[in-house]
DNA sequence: TCTCCCTTGATAAATAATAACATTAAAACA
DNA sequence: TGTTTTAATGTTATTATTTATCAAGGGAGA
């Protein structure tokens, strides 16, 4: 997981931006687990790493990434997970097991044609979107 | 709106369900209003009709028809709006516009083909879904 | 060094949801 | 009808999640 960290270090150079040890920590925290943490969980794992660690700090850290297209929130389980794409993405769809937890993305580019019809039957312009489906995955089936 | 409260009425007949005053309530007060309404938004107008109302009571009620389908929770607004659509369905999509906060159903009984696929290629058996999309609407561009 | 601006620190509060147990009342049954 | 059972609500308290506000720190450029 050494590449995520790589990547936002170059992004911050080459953005004029600061690499903070709360920003650091955050996400290569969120990149180490395989499952989508919660703010608070977080604030529990950065505890050793960050004295007296309060919830201001980690929900900035996490605007800041969330911003920059390095994590996503998951809006139905009140949890980020790293972005798993390599390119800046307006949509995003995550499959969550309802067994195991686990959370896949894939990247949505563009918006399925039924659904662009639907907005233009409606003359509404996206700007991002969020698809999450729950079921259950190949381990849990 | 008298519609959506003959559909409740009938529906709890129908399935031996019992049409209590919170929920008879919290639903005209939804269905009654044009935007996704939040559960203390809900409690506030609860108040002139239901002395002492407390959050578990409008929870309560709106898990209930969450559960048989007449609303549905906006995730990333933490809001509850009326289904549009006259049958049960596993997923929905609402376009949500960023500007005067309207918000638009439509069902989706079928996920994308893209999306389909990309299931099945990680062998993921969906149970329900939700397709939040924000943008700019009609009367706002 | 001084200043500006961005970021964090710290305190507090707002907002959102749930747990647990008591009470009530409708439904089921004898 | 009277009794039992079940489901829903009342009540109190707590937990979970997120944000507002202002003070303090620290790096980059003048
Ligand atoms: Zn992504
Ligand atoms: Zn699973
Ligand atoms: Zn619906
Ligand atoms: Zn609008």
């Amino acid at each position: 997981m050494k590449n995520i960290e790589k990547k936002a270090f170059e992004f911050c150079i080459a953005n004029k931006e600061r690499l903070t040890l709360p920003r650091q920590l955050v996400l290569k925290i969120i990149a180490r687990n395989k499952k989508p943490l919660k703010a608070y969980d977080l604030i529990d794992k950065l505890r050793s790493r960050l004295v007296n660690i309060k919830p201001p700090t980690v929900y900035r850290a996490l605007d800041f990434w969330q911003k920059h297209n390095f994590i996503h929130r998951i809006e139905s389980l009140n949890a980020f997970c790293i972005c798993s794409e390599d390119k800046l993405h307006k949509g995003a769809q995550f499959i969550i097991c309802n067994s195991c937890g686990e959370v896949v993305e894939s990247d949505s580019c563009n918006l399925p044609k039924i659904i662009d019809e639907f907005l233009k039957k409606n003359t509404f312009k996206p700007l991002k979107w969020n698809i999450e489906i729950n079921g259950i995955c190949q381990n849990c089936s």
